[in-house]
DNA sequence: ACAAAATAATTCAACCAATGAACAAATAGC
DNA sequence: GCTATTTGTTCATTGGTTGAATTATTTTGT
């Protein structure tokens, strides 16, 4: 987690007790079990003075409560346990995919307290009229927040395809959006979410980088660092680094589904040769398996490619294989590359983890250096499909967390 | 630049004023012309009563000196300028290969006041010997440094080969190292420098890293994210982000060398079919342009091959466009994947960078997809071979820099 | 049942570092 | 020489942490 707070620049008086707004806050986060104000005390260094004068700050302001005293062995006073609080403020989640849009809406300790997807054919829409019927779903899912005594501090919205440092959506070639100015666009609707200084209102991401972090946020115990990928039409990968996404110079990391990973070179409609999507990508897997023409759903494409090879289909399992040694290939590449070491398959991909697991861990153990010192964990992914709105309202969730200052009404 | 100082934990009183020692001493390193403190203080948004203190206690601490005021226009009491101390603290760099050993020292400044190379081939050598002649070497450089007014507040040494964190290399293959415990060596010899607290006094890293840091280090107004990729026997990648170096999870980042590069896929000896270094190595270079067998030492390999092409050679010149296209297919796949905008050519590619660059660019503007919003440059490497050395006594100075507190004295 | 020990949390004077306003220093322009 | 202007320092004030003492609440021992 990064250091939050004038990142550029100076660090000012009352910076000091920004970042120990921060850092308290964060250790209540990530304990394991509800901890003493002596317990953050110890674990941070700061004296249990400081932190009790923290600690009544962020309980005024509704990100911490006390919880039952945790039972605890010996004598003494028993300890008052701290714990994330459930009413305070909410991140909303929002997704436009090709054949839903879902929103949700996460709390400060990460439970969801409100999901719906709405299944439909988005792409004959025009973008602004998908984005309204998207904003009707977010004031549904903000009156209910309201209603459990929740405030949404900021949104965060997952699209299908690249997206600029702006939030313009330069191209979503599945949805056939270009150049989209989500952003705009909903400011023609009621607003998300009520203005925190601090916490955008809306941010706006590629689908595969919130998976990734949603996958970070169902797992706080799980490793800080590992590469998501995602197959879904197009295959996307997230990379987290330190707990953090990395999104590259301009936010357009992570597009993996154009290495090359095959000697034989079929070709591409990218102009290469051997691409990743040529045969681990939902078009080539199916069609491989005879499934070819089917056009279902993604989610629904996966389980029956799923069940198919749970019964022993030749077709399936063969397709399967070659779709996992190509995986394989590209996630080798990578670890070369980055030096990672938990690699999570998400989105179509979670389903079908046992089939793809041996040929992906086959090709990496050939071909990446290291792993002999060091094996490569290769799992699935514990949210399902909902992974990227689920991520995107936890990444907003995170960054009141890192940053509670704003929250708490203090000049940012 | 991270943010220095309690990383993992609380902001204690004292730490305020390391971080602004910290955020001072920085802003005076990265401006162009010497600033007032005046200036510093505009930028950085400390009143300029504090950057006064701040700054005492720097100039005490021999980080920095007040240099000739700098000549402005208007009515006013003439500045003082701040500039970092070409006298006080010094990086030692390091350097084992296979056919020389470096020493070199790096002020604050940035300027190589010491610099040796001695050839020699190390290979018939055991790690013991060869690491008794660079001690040797290390002693003549700290002698010259302390002639110089200069204390090495830390060392750094490059070897090419996987160093695990701990500083353990555990595989030089050119060298016939394996498993060597590179520190535990050198301590049988003389400290190589004055211990400082917070300060490593020895750090041993990959040089394709050290390479890469030593680039960022001779152009300090470039960008803070690139791609360095050097060109030796093997091929290295650092990674540069936000200018840092990107280490992965266990500090083996930048393996790029196996990447898949061609779809006919002449067989290599990882096991994979297609590698990067089969084509684009300096062994199949050097072999298609009809050089092979004259084993010659690396530099004077590329200047050799340099030169051919400069005439007009074409085997010299078919052979570099073949690894220009190779290289440009595993360059496409990492700009795809991290989405970086800048590629330094370093190592024995440097002087070939000419005939390298077209078919680089070619790649890979054809394979990413991101590359007509914003165009990717590669450019030689400012350092010729002794970017590595030059790195890793850089890498000291910049630890001094983001974190003078040690340096100054105080508990880290 | 009661005292002693132990641990948790709060209170308060001291202290450290940044703040802001006032002030001294040094120059250019008139 | 006088004024405007900018730099750098001095000093009382303030925000926030510190450390010791104090209060609160339990377990353990008798």
């Amino acid at each position: 987690m990064t250091r939050p707070a004038a990142a550029s620049g100076a660090v000012r008086q009352g910076t000091l007790r920004e970042l120990n707004l921060a850092v308290v806050l964060g250790r209540i986060a990530a304990a394991p079990r509800p901890p003493s104000r002596a317990d953050v005390a110890a674990a941070t260094g700061l004296t249990r003075a400081t932190v009790s004068a923290v600690v009544d700050d962020l309980i005024a302001g509704r990100l911490v409560a006390e919880s039952e005293p945790a039972p605890r062995a010996g004598a003494g006073r028993p300890a008052r346990g701290l714990v994330l609080a459930g009413t305070g403020p909410a991140g909303l989640g929002l997704e436009v995919n090709v054949d839903y849009l879902a929103a949700c809406v996460v709390d400060l300790t990460g439970r969801v307290r409100h999901h719906t997807v709405r299944r439909a054919d988005l792409r004959p829409l025009s973008p602004a009229d998908a984005l309204a019927r998207l904003a009707a779903l977010a004031a549904a899912a903000r009156a209910d927040a309201q209603r459990q005594g929740l405030t949404l501090a900021g949104a965060a919205l997952a699209v299908p395809g690249l997206v600029d440092a702006a939030g313009l959506v330069r191209l979503a070639p599945n949805l056939g959006w270009r150049d989209v100015a989500v952003g705009d666009l909903l400011a023609a609707h009621p607003p998300l979410v009520d203005p925190v200084p601090g916490i955008p209102p809306l941010v706006v991401d590629n689908e595969a980088n919130l998976a990734a972090l949603g996958e970070l946020h169902a797992d706080p115990t799980g490793p800080a660092s590992f590469l998501h990928v995602s197959g879904e039409v197009g295959i996307g990968a997230g990379i987290v680094l330190d707990g953090a996404l990395f999104r590259g110079v301009r936010g357009w990391s992570g597009e993996i589904g154009h290495l090359p990973v095959d000697p034989q070179g079929r070709p591409c409609r990218c102009g290469g040769r051997g691409c990743l999507e040529r045969y681990a990508g939902q078009e080539a897997v199916l069609a491989a398996a005879g499934l070819a023409g089917a056009d279902l759903p993604a989610d629904t494409a996966a389980a029956r490619l799923a069940d198919l090879a749970a019964v022993g289909d030749p077709a399936a399992r063969a397709a399967l294989a070659e779709a996992g040694r190509a995986l394989g290939v590209a996630v080798a590449a990578v670890v070369n590359l980055l030096d990672l070491d938990t690699v999570v398959l998400g989105g179509g991909y979670a389903l079908l983890t046992p089939w793809l697991r041996p040929p992906v861990l086959a090709e990496v153990s050939r071909r990446v250096i290291t792993a002999g010192w060091s094996p490569v964990t290769v799992r699935p992914s514990a949210l399902g499909p909902e992974a990227a709105v689920v991520g995107a309202a936890g990444s907003v969730v995170r960054r009141i967390v890192a940053d509670p200052a704003g929250w708490l009404g203090r000049p940012g």
